[in-house]
DNA sequence: GTCTATATCGGGATAGAC
DNA sequence: GTCTATCCCGATATAGAC
């Protein structure tokens, strides 16, 4: 049949809620409701919030892990980074919901937050080898130690950002974070490459 | 009497709690056990949770506010600034359950939503101020665009480091959160101080 | 698979005695 | 101010019919 099975109409409608009012304000009824299915029926494909929970969370991993495997054999310069950014942000932005309450998340679902760990350790990884290929092109000038803290910096706002954007009352722009980490590396580019970002990065604000 | 206040008791268990288990897993219930009270003299103190949350950030606030007015006049140079960046993250350690759950406190009471964001902008006022007083005695270089992307910077920083530290199952250390300022505004100063701070910042994260 | 109806449970609110 | 006892409600869990 052309109609979409029920449990992949009722993750996407859970996304959809906890994104925009976030998890813990959302009840299993109103998912239900919003759908216009029984909170038994509901209840017959998902156990609960939890597992629910868990079912987008696999499919954020789904979608983000291809990106944390990047071709490093290719020789990449700054603007392939900033893409790299981009998608993952993107992607990020989805599920944000994940990240609006991620203390709250792991704390009350260690599974969760087991596998959230090592997914941030896997985008660490990534970023980390990203940055050090940019380095072994003379792209990026600082020490290793400055660059393993940027690295930290940079997960920091990919996970943070929009929460914080957020939090300002303002309105959550996956640009406005790829901006925040481009200026971020900036002053760790060779002065050349550098200037060149400083002004992409104020075009990029507007896009 | 020499016995501190029931409602100063209350306000003191729940600041406890709320740092140790997140404000949303902790129930009224508990704190009034906690305290060896009942949930009837609770209610009479505070009706509910809400006015408990208000309660502690308005001591936050009177804790934070003082810092907020810094002696510009007075010559200052890289040292005061961790100093006061110290002093800073010090205070909110202390209120760490308003950050841990930050989206969610501010989207279900919008009177506390208004006032984090006021004290927000006054900390980011202070460090604007205080990077502009060093650029001024040329101890930092780097131009007004990168420097207001600075203060972001550190202000995400500053909000949620030690949620992030948490979320990666560290312990929470307002030392580590200060390293890691320090490292991000490292990149801004001549190279001397620049390389100081380094020095510095590698020390500090031991202590 | 989907529905309706009901049970359960926990947290918050509240009355009234002391 | 503080206690005990109870009520109320929203959310989740579950049984059983269709």
């Amino acid at each position: 049949m052309a109609r979409i099975k029920t449990r992949e109409r009722i993750l996407d409608c859970a996304l959809q809620l906890f994104n925009q009012q976030g998890e813990p304000n959302v009840t299993t009824l109103e998912i239900a409701n919003e759908l216009g299915i029984s909170p038994g029926n509901l209840y017959y494909h998902f156990h609960g919030k939890e597992p629910l929970v868990l079912g987008l969370f696999e499919r954020f991993e789904e979608a983000l892990l291809p990106l944390l495997d990047p071709p490093l054999e290719v020789r990449l310069d700054a603007e392939d980074y900033w893409l790299f950014l981009h998608l993952i942000m993107e992607r990020m932005a989805q599920y944000r919901f994940l990240f609006q309450d991620l203390s709250n998340l792991t704390g009350r679902l260690p599974t969760l937050g087991r596998r959230i760990r090592s997914l941030i350790n896997a985008l660490k990884r990534t970023l980390a080898a990203l940055l050090a290929s940019l380095k072994a092109q003379d792209q990026v000038v600082s020490e290793t130690q400055a660059l393993g803290q940027l690295v930290e910096q940079i997960t920091l706002t990919l996970l943070f950002s929009l929460d914080y954007q957020r939090v300002l009352a303002r309105e959550g722009d996956v640009g406005v974070v790829v901006y925040q980490v481009m200026m971020l590396v900036a002053p760790h580019l060779r002065p050349g490459a550098r200037r060149a970002t400083e002004q992409v990065a104020g075009k990029y604000l507007q896009g």
